[in-house]
RNA sequence: GUGGGUGUGGCUUAGCUGGUUAAAGCACCAGAUUGUGGUUCUGGGGAUCGCCGGUUCGAAUCCGGUCACCCACCCCA
């Protein structure tokens, strides 16, 4: 096969686009459900968003990014995360100066230059929350309990949730100054001598077994937290108990991203290979304040599409039903006119009606009827249109019923 | 960016100690007398064996390079 081109690195096609709709529609109904409504926003972004934003110490923003110069010489980057720009968005219209909270979600594609392996793409997609305004640990319980809430009406099992707190800009500093300390009287390996310096909560979750046991006896950011953050973490944990909604504390648990603060959490699923991560986010109460706006506690997370599905897939779970017509019209006329028309009556009516366009034979007809899945078909020939009547057949018991040959009354037929 | 694995018709694969027209199943299309599918039978279309180069009288089968995919590291959803 030699194709003159194939989709990019890491770019997949969706063929059957069912389990697509099927996921996007219960995450839409559960977002709705906890009052949060749908922001949509532009694919690229100006870079420097994404630098002030994500933070530009961090491997997304450092060398993943598609960035391009546009022909008036800005440069742009194609998103590689969403709570940039919801953020920019949210400043951008003035949303922070009405009523607060603003709870806002999205569904939307996102790039990243990554080597692709399971679980992890170029361009892969992503439902996002974002909440601005509360600093109360209740807010962080319901975003979670939002995650929870989806989670289980997809069906997925096993899927646990993680928890940790990495403090604030007060406790934080202390906390680092105290790892590094700490880190400093160990050797450890090559990579995680330059993750001292870009982001030394990452060598906690090392896989390098020495250093697995160096982060053993590293000191914990819970255990560093300042009066506040120690407060909202009780809490949290009370309110998530309160709600039954069950969770493990991860010490080691830390996030990539620049901008969070205080509340981290991942929902990781079996099945996925080394990327288990299915949902992941936290709260970034300093992120409004970076990229200008008045300073707005806020919190949010992320969950790939992709790796939602192929959980669901994993587990067995099958998610949508089937595309299949109502209805099959087979044409036994030379010329189909009588087909078309009563085809075109039948869609007006809303039937989800086919009809073959290939020119085939009646029995190759019945067999692509057959094989479409619809649950009925009428042929309709020279003796239908001449005695007005057709045999609407049921194709799972075979039986034929008479009817008039009139869309309003085959559509009532088949409708019951 | 680093490492490992794989690469034969749409899909899953056989062939791979080099030798006439590259094989099978599934899928697709068409038939099995007269206007009706799901089973069965028969026939058919479709691959220059990822790509380029080398060795050889001769390569899908050997060698080199390259690309792609998969998996892992890194990072993240």
């Amino acid at each position: 096969m030699a194709l003159l081109t194939q989709a990019p690195k890491g770019t997949k096609d969706v063929l059957d686009s069912t389990p697509w709709q099927a996921l996007e529609a219960t995450l839409r109904r559960v977002a709705h459900s906890f009052g949060f409504h749908e922001i949509r926003f532009p694919t690229f972004e100006h870079t420097e968003l994404f630098e002030r934003g994500v933070g530009d110490t961090t491997d997304v923003v450092q060398k993943e990014m598609y960035t391009f110069t546009d022909k008036g010489g800005r440069s742009l980057s194609l998103r590689p995360e969403g709570t940039a720009s919801v953020c920019r968005a949210v400043l951008e219209h003035g949303l922070l100066a009405q009523a607060l909270p603003q709870k806002v979600y999205y569904i939307a594609p996102n790039f990243r230059y990554e080597k692709p392996q399971a679980g992890r793409l170029r361009e892969h997609h992503q439902f996002g929350v974002e909440c601005f305004g509360p600093s109360g640990a209740d807010a962080d319980a319901e975003v979670i309990a939002l995650a929870d809430t989806y989670l289980r009406a997809l069906g997925l099992t096993d899927v646990s949730l993680e928890l940790n707190s990495i403090g604030c800009s007060v406790c934080r500093p202390q906390y680092h100054a105290a790892l590094k300390a700490y880190l400093s009287q160990h050797s450890l390996c090559g990579l995680c001598n330059e993750r001292i310096q870009r982001n030394p909560l990452r060598i906690l979750d090392c896989k390098n077994p020495d250093c697995q046991a160096i982060a053993r006896q590293a000191p914990h950011s819970v255990d560093h937290l300042c009066g506040d953050c120690a407060d909202h973490f009780a809490a949290l944990q009370r309110h998530l108990t309160a709600m039954g909604i069950g969770y493990k504390l991860n010490p080691l648990l830390v996030r990539g991203l620049d901008y969070y603060t205080r509340t981290v959490f991942e929902f990781k699923a079996p099945g996925l290979g080394a990327q288990d991560t299915v949902c992941g986010g936290g709260r970034y109460d300093g992120l409004i304040e970076t990229l200008g706006g008045p300073a707005t506690p806020a919190l949010g997370f992320g969950s790939g599409l992709e790796r939602l599905l192929m959980t669901a897939e994993a587990q067995g779970i099958r998610l949508g039903g089937s595309a299949a017509s109502d209805l099959y019209l087979c044409n036994a006329q030379v010329d189909g006119t009588a087909c078309l028309q009563l085809t075109h009556a039948l869609r007006q009516l809303g039937v989800k009606a086919e009809r073959d366009t290939m020119g085939r034979s009646l029995k190759a007809q019945m067999k692509q009827a057959d094989k479409s899945g619809c649950r009925y078909v009428v042929v309709i020939g020279d003796d239908e249109v001449a005695g007005g009547t057709v045999a609407v057949k049921h194709m799972k018991t075979g039986e034929q019923q008479p009817c008039a040959l009139d869309a309003q009354a085959i559509a009532a037929m088949i409708h019951n």
